[in-house]
RNA sequence: CGACACCAAAUAGG
DNA sequence: CCTATTTGGTGTCG
């Protein structure tokens, strides 16, 4: 019997999705899937904010850690996503974001730097409570049934995300 | 009465098909037909190069003019496709292709380059006699005589193609 | 330049 | 429902 033992294991697969990505009118949409059953699987959008790809990859981690942080639990997460985009930036580039005030390379503003933050607390929050939370990448569209059953949920969840005319001058009755 | 006339116009319907698209063992086929009646509706295969669908497009389109060029004819000739990629290849993409050395948006080899350099080069042999080339879009499977009538003939080309284990490393354009 | 992802369109099949 | 043939884009980073 062990002295101490680790938390459950949770890991979850992560996906995002834009519909006419890059587009005007793009519909976002974000689902995780979980390969244990300690939660129920979940989807869906906001209707705030850029509606581009690599934000709601990045929506649907954050979704999964605050679900696995909903109820005070403790877990070891893995965090499967196919978005290098979200893994580097996650696991890599963002030591160097929170030493040289959120700047990119070039020295442009990193985007989505709130959701980058927001997720770093969030991971913050189950190491203080003796959790983890760790990323892996998996191959988009390769046959990984939990993978596949995240973009099929993400996409409906665009689906269902409203379009919402915006603002601009649009004056009717 | 005019002082110039215009060379006899030619309405061709293309269409290209592969049995098995995409597997091994693919049959292509193309055909063409005419909408008046100069020429007689024709049909055939090739047995090199890829037996894909889009190829088939092209190889249909080249058919339509090849005929018209022979035997010398001058014509102002409107081509009939369903295939967006071979209408906005030839229309639009392949002044931009010879620009760049024939690289995809992604910097790949545009794939079947060989094919459209004989078609343009068969167009501007038309245009150097007085004649014209021009495209059309034609929905597929909408009812169109003409293009229902390319479909089968193709279909039946296609039918006929015998399949040839190959030769791996066979040289086409 | 590289990488991953997200699309859009048409066609061809099973 | 599934797959493949092909092209045109954007979102993001190093």
């Amino acid at each position: 019997m062990p002295r101490f033992s680790r938390p459950n294991r949770l890991q979850i697969y992560t996906d995002g999705c834009a519909l006419g990505n890059g587009q005007p009118g793009a519909q976002g949409g974000w689902a995780i899937v979980f390969k244990s059953n300690y939660f129920n699987n979940d989807w869906g959008y906001s209707t705030v904010g850029p509606q581009t790809n690599n934000r709601y990859e990045l929506e649907a981690i954050q979704q999964a850690i605050r679900t696995s942080l909903r109820g005070g639990g403790v877990y070891d997460i893995t965090i499967y996503t196919d978005s290098k985009y979200a893994l580097d930036a996650l696991t890599i580039w963002i030591h160097n974001w929170k030493n040289n005030g959120w700047r990119t390379c070039r020295g442009n503003e990193v985007q989505n730097s709130g959701l980058f933050q927001m997720i770093d607390s969030m991971i913050r929050n189950m190491n203080n409570r003796g959790g983890s939370v760790q990323f892996r990448y998996v191959e988009a569209h390769s046959g990984n049934r939990w993978n596949d059953e995240a973009d099929r949920l993400a996409k409906f969840a665009a689906s269902q995300n409203p379009i919402w005319e915006e603002s601009d001058d649009e004056d009717y009755y």
